[in-house]
DNA sequence: CGTTTCGGTGTACGTCTGTACACCGAAACC
DNA sequence: GGTTTCGGTGTACAGACGTACACCGAAACG
């Protein structure tokens, strides 16, 4: 019955996560203080540094299992049919599916991107150029994009990207009205549509 | 000589408005104080309500002056030639140039937009909303859209924003270095001219 | 010229901040 | 079973925070 030393350490630290999350919500990192944290985990202020050496390093540690969570959602996409047609209707309808499972991580990596303290930026922004070269590798494999230079592919792939955070931060302003979700995601799609129409008459210039 | 009493306080004023901009260069409105910006500024603390209400008072005077100089720069795109090809690369060239003349601007809606107080995001978020329904009108004035639909026409302008959002972020991100930011002004080019061949390319659907 | 207006001052408060330091108690270890 | 390890405690302090209040001095006003 008696927790190990390590589950208990363990269970704190995804208290601290959890808590920060949610304190965050309405706000940044850059506005929270370890006190609040805390407090809201039910430790004293000093404790805190038992599992990290600062916010910014708790923020660190978010932005990594955020991604996991991300990764995971890409994956998904990847292994559906790779036919245009409907590979854009399955990738919206995954995009809302894991912006709802971890609305908070995705709210996190939203507000963080722009404004959270320059190390937590810096992963960030690392994180979802790694997430544009995949995307780059993936497209070149699919039928009809043997004409395209490399760096028409990159170019393309950041601007899918693009329309998934604006279709994310979207979803997370509609805040559940089910309405405004659907027009969202209807939007994406016809986005994603039109790209995809502009990039198949696309020729590749020197 | 003697400065007239309205002018004395304009300049208070200007001054706070200043010292904000760039005191949340590196963070968020969210995570400055007032004692901090009447410091900079050079004045008592308690002053600070003779010109605004609270900070978030102050940041929506920000959104309205950022924006008012943002609609300068959307006027002056819509007066170039309307012609597809090189209204591409004129849009690109005014967007560098205006993110750079409005730097401080361009940041503060780029971080408030997604991290700031409630108020202030939701007045970023309308002024972006009135931005998409300006170019879809333009849009609408374009040879070869006749047979786009009106929501055909909100998307591709949402597309479109967000796409120049993005860029602009990217801009900022390079900061100044002059070799990442041709890189972006030409990854923009590319972008928008793949956007506009596959609305070329495009047939509303019912 | 006397009076009012008002941007800016200075003091004072209670609260919150990060973190230093000494300490505890039980799990983990040999 | 004695010792070590270590997550969590409690006290303590110097500084920053928002803001209330009484006040000043000069421009603005009649």
């Amino acid at each position: 019955m008696t927790e190990t030393r390590v589950e208990r350490k363990e269970r704190t630290r995804r208290a601290l996560l959890d808590a920060t999350l949610t304190l965050c919500e309405d706000s940044s990192l850059v506005a929270l203080s370890l006190r609040q944290v805390t407090k809201e985990v039910g430790i004293v202020p000093t404790a805190f540094y038992r599992h990290f050496d600062s916010l910014d390093d708790l923020g660190l540690a978010l932005v990594d299992e955020s991604f996991v969570s991300l990764r995971a959602m890409l994956r998904e996409v990847r292994s559906s049919d790779p036919t245009f047609r409907d590979i854009v209707d399955r990738s919206v309808d995954i995009l809302v599916t894991h912006v709802h499972q971890q609305r908070q991580h995705f709210e996190f990596i939203v507000r963080e991107r722009a404004a959270g303290p320059l190390p937590v930026r810096e992963a960030i922004r690392h994180q979802v150029e790694l997430a544009e070269r995949e995307l780059a590798t993936d497209l070149a494999r699919m039928p009809g994009t043997e004409p395209w230079s490399a760096s028409d592919l990159r170019v393309l792939s950041t601007l899918i990207v693009g329309a998934m955070v604006s279709t994310a931060e979207a979803i997370l302003v509609a805040a559940g009205r089910l309405d405004l979700e659907r027009e969202v995601a209807e939007t994406a799609r016809t986005q994603l549509r039109m790209v995809l129409v502009g990039a198949l008459n696309w020729t590749s210039r020197a």
